[in-house]
RNA sequence: GCGGGCGUAGCUCAGUUGGUUAGAGCAUUCGGUUGUGGUCCGAAGGGUCGUGGGUUCAAGUCCCAUCGCUCGCCCCA
């Protein structure tokens, strides 16, 4: 007998989460399309070089956190622990690069072999876009003003904030690492233990540290905006500008940075309080030097993913579901009238439900629970007269109707 | 991967300084009601007390390990 636990980081959803989950998802494909995002998919695992070589040899999720394993063939596989790389291998597996501007939608499982936490999971769910080939800082205005959108439209955004910066072009970029990494050297003896390690590998994460001395110490360290270039610097100005233009509220946080070495210019992050220490439910940057590291001609990217497990929670209450018409028959000898009743509403378009088994009381009892705004009874005096009761759930007024004339006395149930 | 807290019925929880047959509410099922749900009344089912080991005459209770959940760190959606 297996271990009926399921595997650590994974759960089932059961049906009032999964409409949630529905809920996020749909509402992000149907505001996608609005904005000219078409879904697509692409495969839950990839060969293991195209996260290793886009994520960054040193980045957490390729030293710590992928599955990977050899299948019967040998290969070396990634169940994807995110979904640009992906995009970006089926964007030049596919030839694409023809037909620029692309807009993408995606939704679906990712993996990361994290210790779980809430709102954090091995096995966990993200909505993404991913807009293809347009450099102009437009394109990272419009998945921006896109996130917040969607935000809106599900009720999250009074508690959620933007919190904006840029990483400047990867000149800026490189010569500002090189200023924080000098400044920084200056309290090496101080940073804490997880900065010094990150002094070599990824410097600018500190400024993102937790602990309590780094943030002094990174208090006083040089700003980004002081190693922007000039174009860096327009870029980022022009990002601000079609925000405001979109009134989108965002916060200036010079700190913000990204753990994926493929982020460049502009980084944001919509973050809320109200789920411990995973505070990111919306985050994405540009990432103008990706396409080419996997090998295709140099092509500007830009787009966000949002982890749907962590806005299902934020969610309020599931509405409701609007409820079936049950019906129900009196006795044994009305069950075929009954059946054959329900499939006709449901051909018609309604939600139907017959109970399988149980007198009566149990039937109604029944279309009760499950929520029934009427029920329809078949008797056999009903029968007789061609007619059938339709009951009022709520109300609970009851009255008769020609069996010919269900589905018009029920259209306002549909 | 590191540190803290918690595991008793499907859910929320009680269970005395270790003591005999582990309880309640809600939920479920059945009955009161052979043509009417919600309310009410009655009854029943449901537990290897997370798991394994140890201490003890005796462990839900104490100890150790382990698994799971949870909070924080790391990292990230």
């Amino acid at each position: 007998m297996p271990d009926l636990q399921p595997v650590r980081g994974t759960h089932d959803i059961l049906p009032d989460e999964m409409r949630r989950h529905r809920r996020v998802e749909e509402t992000a494909r149907a505001l996608g399309l609005r904005y000219g995002y078409a879904e697509m998919a692409t495969p839950i695992f990839e060969f293991a070089d195209v996260f290793a070589r886009t994520l960054g040899e040193t980045s957490d999720i390729v030293t710590k956190e992928m599955y990977t394993f050899r299948d019967k063939g040998g290969d070396g596989i990634t169940l994807r622990p995110e979904n640009t790389a992906g995009v970006v291998r089926a964007f030049l597996s596919n030839g694409l690069q023809q037909q620029l501007p692309l807009k993408f939608f995606y939704r679906g499982p990712m993996f990361r072999y994290e210790r779980p936490q809430k709102g954090r999971m091995r096995q966990f769910h993200q909505i993404g876009v991913e807009l293809l080939g347009v450099a102009d800082p437009l394109a990272d205005v419009e998945v921006i003003a896109l996130g917040q959108h969607l935000l809106d439209e599900l009720g999250v955004a009074d508690r959620t904030t933007l919190e904006l910066n840029t990483l400047g072009d990867s000149e800026s970029r490189a010569a500002y690492r090189e200023k924080l990494v000098a400044y920084l050297r200056d309290f090496e003896t101080k940073l804490s233990e997880d900065s010094r390690a990150r002094l070599g590998r990824n410097p600018l994460r500190i400024l993102d540290s937790k602990d309590e001395g780094d943030r002094r110490i990174v208090a006083g360290a040089p700003p980004i905006a002081a190693s922007l270039n000039d174009s860096s610097k327009r870029f980022f100005d022009s990002v601000c500008r079609g925000l405001e233009v979109c009134k989108v509220r965002y916060r200036l946080n010079p700190r913000l940075v990204r753990g994926l070495d493929y982020y460049n210019h502009t980084a944001f992050e919509f973050t809320t309080e109200a789920l411990g220490a995973q505070g990111a439910v919306l985050a994405g940057g540009r990432y103008d030097g990706l396409v080419e590291q996997m090998g295709g001609p140099p092509t500007p990217g830009t787009g966000w993913a949002a982890g749907v497990d962590r806005l299902a929670l934020l969610l309020s209450e599931p509405e409701a579901w609007a409820g079936a018409i049950a019906v129900v028959p009196v006795g044994a000898g009305e069950t075929d009238a009954a059946l054959g009743l329900v499939q006709r509403l449901r051909r018609a378009g309604f939600a139907a439900d017959l109970g399988f088994s149980g007198n009566m009381s149990k039937r109604m009892k029944r279309a009760d629970r499950i929520g029934a705004r009427v029920a329809v009874v078949l008797g056999e005096s009903e029968l007789a007269r061609g007619i059938a009761t339709v009951r009022d759930m709520k109300t609970g007024e009851q009255d008769e109707v020609p069996l010919s004339a269900l589905e018009d006395r029920l259209a306002r149930y549909r």
